[in-house]
DNA sequence: CAGCATCCTGGTAGATACTG
DNA sequence: CAGTATCTACCAGGATGCTG
């Protein structure tokens, strides 16, 4: 349950979502980086669990409307938050990890270049 | 970022520590599922981002104790709350679920078993 | 007990091509 | 425009064995 919902797409949707419907291409490139295949997948799985609603224009050009439901908008809020979380503390998180990396470093020896870089 | 903190084990993980202190042995008990490799991946990760602490007594048996810095409580505290919200509304996403997919049914004519199961 | 190194597998996401 | 279908590659994550 809680995979659904802590979903990176899902949190990225749900989050323009907020401001009103949004068409398919529209979320398409609001996104960075995801794929027309994740993005249908997403709002799919969205629109199943009764989070998102999806209306279908018989336009032409053919038009598909993504909007939150009232249940969606109580996620999206909540999701909100975590981003509000995220924003505010992300410098502290990253400065704690460089610290934290530059420690590791005095640790393990030498970082001589064994073919190529980590990983 | 978002990345981070909406991983699947470490909500769970930050779920117990709200309670205090936990050793490594009993967060592999308390979540199930999880592997010795993912728990020590996650905590690692956690403890990089100055989220968990983690305390080593040099006792025998070794003991390892991890805990919430404050920056873990803030976030766990958050986190806590998309929890609350998931276990409010996960009837009602079920319920919503299994109607989508009763509908679903009635479009797609046959599930006739060509070789094997969907996918 | 807590943790690391290694190997191996399966699901997941990307790319591509086609359709209503 | 908004999808579906198919194929492939990659890497997250499980299993196993060893160490301090």
């Amino acid at each position: 349950m809680l995979d659904c919902v802590t979903d990176k797409w899902t949190v990225l949707v749900l989050g323009l979502l907020r401001s009103g419907p949004w068409r398919f291409g529209q979320l398409r490139q609001g996104i960075e980086g995801v794929s027309q295949k994740m993005l249908t997948q997403t709002l799919r799985a969205l629109e199943r669990d009764g989070i998102v609603s999806r209306e279908v224009f018989a336009s032409s050009p053919p038009k598909v409307e993504y909007s939150l439901t009232p249940l969606g908008q109580s996620l999206a809020a909540t999701l909100d938050e975590l981003r509000l979380w995220a924003e505010q503390h992300m410098d502290a998180v990253l400065r704690h990890r460089s610290s934290y990396d530059a420690a590791a470093m005095r640790h393990e020896p030498v970082p001589v270049n064994r073919a190529g870089a980590a990983r």
